[in-house]
DNA sequence: TGATAGTCAATACT
DNA sequence: AGTATTGACTATCA
């Protein structure tokens, strides 16, 4: 606790003197020449039915009068409370534009490193997204804000998606008993799936962050490993490394226990054969092609045990996974895992179990992706000129600040030694 | 218009 | 805190 007053400390000195300094004094027009980068992207979005489309402009609006240190200290407390003040997942989705979003109807490009407090988008119609849903890939690297021009502003807020100790904050609470679940699915690592997939199967490496030795890492080095992460990028997907996430793919069309025999469990196929289906259901359906991800018949059944194994494993409420992967609510999560209906029976609820299924096709980095968002999306960089110190403000239910290096974010934003970035202090909220 | 499907939100339960 | 249950509501369809 006494580095994190240190580094309050260290950003109250910077304030001070930004207050004391005429010329240093913020000026409302710089202000908002310093977030001017963004205006666009700002505008290009609804910002109804959002509730941090409000703490954005919050944001703004509390750090437009902010010409003091006290009022710019205590405008980072609003800022945090206001944002993240109260939990509601609900409205908290759609700006993680990373991958899997399959509630997400922003256009792609808005997931850059530095994105600026973009409003939040409504929920689309759920039949609108599994397309978007099943190409992940395409959304993840643009309008990396520059930070070196942005520093020369006044300031700059930024969210930031890059530094994310988002997955493992996410998980952290989580991870309890990561090790002995592990067992509950084959950690197969490379599933020769029937569905074509099955060569992204291979990478999924990350799942050692939030696994046995994730949980009790301090937010510097969550942010670290993660951010690790995210530059390798696509190389993960590429690479057979066969690490501790191997064992989050769920095994269909019956192909699994690939070199686990000692797999626990016996599972049927998620996809329905020919000869499963029943005859009055099968005119629609047809067996998956490559990435067809929408005509196939899914073991609705099958689908549901394994999702449930997927949440029990890595200890993610069934809130969480309903509302960010499902855009549903808890009680229909539960109700369909515990009574799923035969796939010819359903109608529009298939979509939910089409998500379900994708979601668990996923590499475990874009599964983890989606589930991280109510972070990501509210994640905020600060940066004052003249400073070297930036805050990123992470509202809760993550609610902290960070002091980071504004050198060390501007020339190596994903590379930053931990020890240099977060002299946060937690347990602010 | 009634039947059915899908969902939510409240609430009960563990 | 997380999960299960349930009544109410809407949408769709015959």
């Amino acid at each position: 606790m006494k580095t994190a007053y240190d580094a309050y400390r260290c950003l109250a000195k910077d304030l001070d003197a930004y207050a004391m300094n005429p010329e240093m004094t913020m000026d409302i027009g710089n202000l908002h020449g310093g977030i001017s980068h963004d205006q666009d992207l700002m505008s290009s979005h609804s910002p109804h039915h959002n509730r941090n489309a409000g703490a954005s402009l919050r944001i703004h609006q509390d750090l437009t009068v902010a010409s003091s240190r006290s009022a710019m200290v205590s405008s980072m407390a609003s800022i945090l409370d206001g944002a993240g003040g109260e939990y509601r997942p609900e409205l908290s989705l759609p700006l993680h534009h990373a991958m899997s979003m399959p509630c997400d109807t922003s256009p792609p490009g808005m997931s850059g490193t530095y994105t600026t407090l973009t409003p939040l988008q409504p929920l689309p119609p759920i039949s609108t997204v599994s397309d978007k849903f099943h190409h992940p890939h395409h959304h993840h690297h643009h309008h990396h804000q520059r930070l070196s021009g942005n520093v020369s502003g006044s300031f700059t807020l930024m969210r930031d998606e890059r530094a994310l100790p988002a997955m493992n904050n996410l998980y952290s609470p989580y991870h309890k008993d990561m090790s002995g679940m592990g067992q509950s699915l084959s950690p197969l690592a490379s599933s020769p799936l029937g569905n074509g997939l099955g060569s992204i199967h291979n990478a999924q490496q990350s799942l050692h962050n939030y696994g046995a030795h994730g949980h009790d890492k301090m937010l510097s080095s969550n942010f670290d490993a993660h951010t690790a992460m995210l530059a390798r990028g696509d190389q993960h997907l590429s690479r057979g490394l066969g690490g501790p996430a191997a064992g989050m793919m769920p095994h269909l069309n019956g192909m699994h226990h690939t070199g686990h025999p000692s797999h626990p469990q016996s599972h049927g196929p998620v996809l329905a054969s020919s000869r499963d289906r029943p005859p009055s259901s099968s005119s629609s359906s047809v067996t998956p092609g490559a990435g067809s991800g929408q005509l196939e018949e899914i073991n609705t059944k099958e689908v549901a045990q394994r999702i449930t194994a997927e949440l029990k494993r890595y200890s993610i409420p069934q809130a969480i996974f309903a509302q960010r992967v499902l855009c549903r609510s808890q009680g229909t999560l539960s109700d369909l895992l515990r009574n799923p209906k035969p796939w010819s029976k359903l109608k529009s609820g298939r979509e939910t179990f089409r998500r379900m299924w994708k979601w668990l096709q996923e590499p475990e980095f874009q599964r983890m992706s989606a589930l991280r968002l109510a972070e990501s999306h509210m994640d905020m960089i600060v940066i004052l000129r003249g400073f070297s110190t930036a805050l990123r403000i992470v509202p809760k239910p993550y609610g902290r600040l960070e002091m980071c290096a504004v050198e060390a974010l501007m020339l190596r934003p994903c590379r930053v030694p931990v020890s240099q970035m977060a002299l946060g202090w937690g347990g602010i909220m």
